[in-house]
RNA sequence: GCACCCGUGGCGGAACUGGCAGACGCGACGGUCUUAGGAGCCGUUGCCGCAAGGCUUGUGGGUUCGAAUCCCACCGGGUGCACCA
């Protein structure tokens, strides 16, 4: 791939060059296109089963073709005899059948508005486009175009994605974009019917979603967008041209252009003639269409409450459309947002001229309040305050039949296809009618055809149609026979994200060939830590870059929760604990034109920067290629040593925290490693390490040390657990003195007789070996060169982890800093078994703070065992 | 705009549940060994002060015997969300 010029990843390239990895994927693919979404049982089912409920009749066909539960209906047609709004499925067509089903797979094909990339050649899930309306990848523009394509179901799990989100030890933050990106709301839809005026004939509605059903008095007009289905029937004759022209411009616009609007705040819309009727006052109201309206989220329609929301007050505003007041905001807001000549006046004039007019305050009154300008011959909802309104809103719109609550969520279905060669085939079929059908497990993997032209099409023009390079594979690939049919394979591949979403469950059975991973496989790495089947279990410890909050995450957690209610995994989550690592930033440099120059050729003199001669600007970003100030690991290995390279990394600072580069730094923890070699090995190679007996206060603090690294190590502190063994090591060198040392002393029988060692100069083994296995997960190869040294002809890596001992934790004697009215005024040593009385005494005795006590009287001493004295005198 | 996280020496950072702030490292300074030092070794190093001593965890307040840690307000930085009805 990097010979053809191709840019490529690794994780991509494993997932769809190793059959017997792609193999699994697509056998997942189909577990999901043979399932469907049990919405009473909240859970993935066979397929199998869907026709098993059929049959028992528990599940009907509603009249639009969508599932029905016996339970769920209310009383029997007159007519047809059936449960209402339901149809006969045993009399349905063959292929009605099929459809109702194809429509309940978790793996199913729709025509949907899509975001489609002409310059990558391909369309990208709404998780792979950035806010600006471009590719995450490329960073290209993205259009919305409806194209037939592979969908996941993983709406359907929605509400499980959130609740489970309290399962699972996460980062605050990652747990908050998964929230933030499934963007659960709970509101209540209502019906609109269509009104005079409208030139369809039918006894239509347009269905809205609101949150705020309490100001439903004060929706003056309704807004559609402009790709809702029913424009085309509702809009009159005379405005046929102007909604029809606002529609194509809409249709062109980029994401990122409609964006770039939203920012501004300017509105456009169009009026479609027509007219709906407000349910709660029969009151007429204007239906125009804006682009402000998303068919991606609620119903693809509004009502317009311009007085309370701050987009249709801008909207009204623009197009002269009137704006009622129904909720009374607090006199604070009504001060600080009305007009000139009444703020700071009496707070009445001001509720009296919100009530009238709230076009003349500066902006929509969002907030909750006080309902006014609310009622009907049936309801009221004056001066009653908003969560009070909201409720008998809503008792009064089910109890007519015009509404009735609903939960909306931001997510949408996963666009799985792509019209790359690079990803897995789909495992599927299509017969001469388009319908699909799956390959036979024993097929499985469908691998991909040798192909000499495999580049996607690329193009500038947002109307150039996608052409997924197997369309152009050869026909023996293409075409495949099964009991005398020509069948077409699909020609579509999986985005590189379905590897990824279950790979770390092909890590805990690689070889498996009879099951992506065995059941013992799973239960042993999912469950290890005494979590029942069920229960939340997963990869103890997962580490990698917040980048992944709803892309990998969000979709390993789907895959992994359809693969549980089938009862292929025993665990509902993936990853019990979730650990988000900081980047390594480095500077880097633009020249005067703005373009990045190599950060390693940067001179640095006369304090300013500079590339070939020429001043450069410094910057600071994530180490990598396209900042062109990525350090090659390569070189430092080389240079110092990969341990010193793993070392620096850690020391740098909190694992979580993005941390700077800078190559001066690494000669510290480069000096500890060769001071800490120099204490175990002489230089000529030979050991210093021996059977001696340590003395008292090493053995304390080498137990001290085995604690912090534990502890830390624990914490994932590892730039704390490398502290501790420096600090270990400089104990050692001072007793130990190195070579050199003992040299400058006058040579080694001597070096007792000056103080450099009280034990002789050997290093004890007691200490010197787990301090060695201490130091193994930092510096591993150094480490067994260091065990070898021990003696030792095996690795180090079967060895046991250290363990503190409590005995040796404790010190003889205690120093306590000691307080005077909480200022710190002196220390005292006094033995560890000293009770409260002699503490006090020795802290007042202290030659610092017995002055201070001269003539007054100690009226209270705090004193916290182990820790410090606090006297507090009058 | 809303939400979340974070502010500690010249720098990276440490500090368990509120209990000696600044561990450890870098840098700097001094010494030593050297033909030499951008190597090694030995020291010093939060700030002010000759010292005694005083001050110090973004700023201001509060709780407490005691606050980097808890609470409130503000300032600064980072991240996320955002035409989501």
């Amino acid at each position: 791939l990097k010979r053809l010029g191709l840019s490529y990843d690794w994780d991509r390239a494993i997932a769809t060059t190793d059959p017997e990895y792609y193999k699994w994927t697509q056998w997942i693919f189909l577990q999901l296109y043979n399932a469907w979404f049990d919405p009473i049982a909240r859970k993935a089912r066979p397929i199998e089963e869907l026709f098993t409920e059929l049959e028992s009749g528990r599940l009907l066909v509603g009249i639009e073709g969508e599932p029905v539960f016996s339970g769920n209906t209310e009383g029997v047609d007159a007519v047809t005899g059936l449960p209402v709004g339901t149809r006969k499925i045993h009399e349905l067509p063959a292929d009605e059948l099929r459809l109702f089903i194809d429509n309940q797979r978790l793996a199913y094909m729709d025509e949907v508005p899509v975001n489609w990339c002409p310059q990558l050649g391909t369309v990208l899930a709404n998780e792979e486009v950035t806010n600006e309306g471009r590719s995450e990848r490329g960073n290209y523009p993205v259009y919305r175009r409806p194209l037939r394509q592979w969908m996941l179901r993983i709406t359907a799990f929605a509400d499980r994605l959130l609740e489970d989100l309290e399962l699972v030890d996460w980062p605050a933050a990652t747990k908050m974009m998964q929230r933030n990106w499934i963007g659960r709301s709970e509101g209540t839809s209502v019906k609109f019917p269509l009104g005079m005026g409208s030139s369809s004939g039918l006894d239509d509605e347009i269905i809205v979603f609101t949150t705020r059903p309490d100001t439903l008095f004060g929706a003056t007009y309704m807004v559609l967008s402009p790709e809702h289905p029913l424009v085309d029937a509702i809009t009159s004759a005379e405005q046929f041209h102007d909604v029809n022209a606002y529609r194509i411009a809409a249709g062109e616009k980029s994401d990122v252009d409609r964006i770039a609007e939203a920012g501004s705040g300017a509105k456009t819309g169009v009026f479609t003639g027509a007219f709906a009727v407000n349910p709660v006052n029969n009151e007429p109201i204007p239906i125009w269409i804006a682009d402000y309206v998303l068919m991606g989220y609620g119903t693809g329609a509004i009502m317009a409450v311009p007085a309370h929301d701050s987009r249709d007050f801008a909207f009204a505003k623009q197009f002269k459309l009137s704006i009622r007041a129904v909720v009374m905001p607090d006199d604070a807001w009504l001060d600080a947002h009305g007009p000139a000549d009444l703020r700071g006046g009496t707070p009445d004039a001001l509720r009296a001229t919100f009530r009238q007019d709230p076009t003349k305050f500066d902006e929509a009154f969002t907030d909750h309040g006080t309902a006014i300008n609310s009622h009907n011959e049936e309801l009221t909802l004056d001066d009653h305050p908003t969560l009070q309104a909201k409720a008998e809103m809503l008792d009064w719109l089910e109890g007519n039949g015009r509404g009735r609550r609903e939960v909306q969520y931001k997510l949408r279905d996963w666009l799985f296809s792509r019209q790359r060669y690079w990803g897995e085939p789909f495992p599927i079929l299509h017969d001469e009618n388009g319908a699909t059908m799956a390959v036979n497990e024993k097929d499985l993997p469908v691998a991909l055809p040798e192909m000499e032209d495999f580049r996607p099409a690329s193009s500038e023009d947002p109307e150039a149609p996608p052409q997924p390079p197997l369309s152009r594979s050869p026909m023996a690939w293409k075409q495949v026979v099964r009991e005398g049919r020509t069948l077409t394979r699909e020609f579509n591949t999986m985005p590189q994200w379905a590897g990824s979403c279950w790979y770390y469950l092909r890590f805990l059975d690689p070889k498996n060939e009879q099951r992506f991973v065995s059941p013992q496989a799973d239960r042993y790495w999912m469950r290890g830590n005494g979590h029942e089947a069920g229960e939340r279990g997963g990869v103890d410890l997962y580490v990698g870059g917040v980048e992944h909050a709803v892309l990998h995450l969000l979709y390993a957690r789907f895959w992994h929760k359809v693969l549980f209610d089938l009862g292929k995994v025993s665990t509902p989550e993936p990853f019990a604990r979730l650990f988000n690592q900081g980047y390594i930033q480095a500077f880097y440099y633009e020249d005067a034109r703005g373009v990045r120059v190599p950060a390693e050729q940067i001179e640095e003199r006369d304090g300013g920067f500079f590339y070939q001669g020429q001043p450069v600007i410094r910057h600071m970003g994530k180490m990598g290629k396209s900042l062109k100030n990525a350090i090659a690991p390569d070189d430092i290995c080389a240079q110092y040593g990969c341990d010193t390279l793993r070392l620096y990394e850690m020391y740098l600072g909190p694992l979580d925290q993005s941390k700077i580069w800078r190559t001066a730094d690494i000669s510290g923890v480069h000096r500890f490693l060769q001071r800490l070699w120099r204490v175990f090995v002489n230089e000529d190679g030979s050991s210093r390490v021996a059977d001696v007996e340590a003395p008292l206060e090493l053995q304390r603090l080498l137990h001290r040390t085995i604690k912090r690294v534990t502890e830390a190590m624990d914490n994932l502190a590892f730039n704390v657990a490398i502290a501790a063994l420096i600090e270990l090591n400089n104990d050692l060198v001072k007793r130990y003195a190195s070579d050199e040392v003992i040299r400058a002393a006058g040579g080694g029988a001597e070096a007792a007789a000056v103080g450099l060692g009280t034990g002789g100069l050997a290093v004890p083994r007691s200490v010197a070996e787990p301090m060695t296995l201490l130091l193994a997960p930092l510096a591993p190869h150094i480490a067994e060169e260091l065990w070898e040294k021990l003696g030792y002809r095996d690795s180090l890596s079967r060895q046991a982890w250290p363990k503190w001992e409590q005995a040796f934790l404790i010190q003889d004697r205690v120093e306590y800093p000691v307080q005077v009215n909480g200022k710190l005024k002196g220390k005292v040593s006094v033995p560890a078994d000293a009770d409260d009385a002699a503490i006090q005494s020795a802290a007042c005795a202290d030659e610092k703070v017995a002055p201070l006590l001269a003539g007054k009287t100690v009226k209270k001493a705090i004193i916290v065992k182990g820790r410090m004295v606090n006297l507090i005198v009058g």
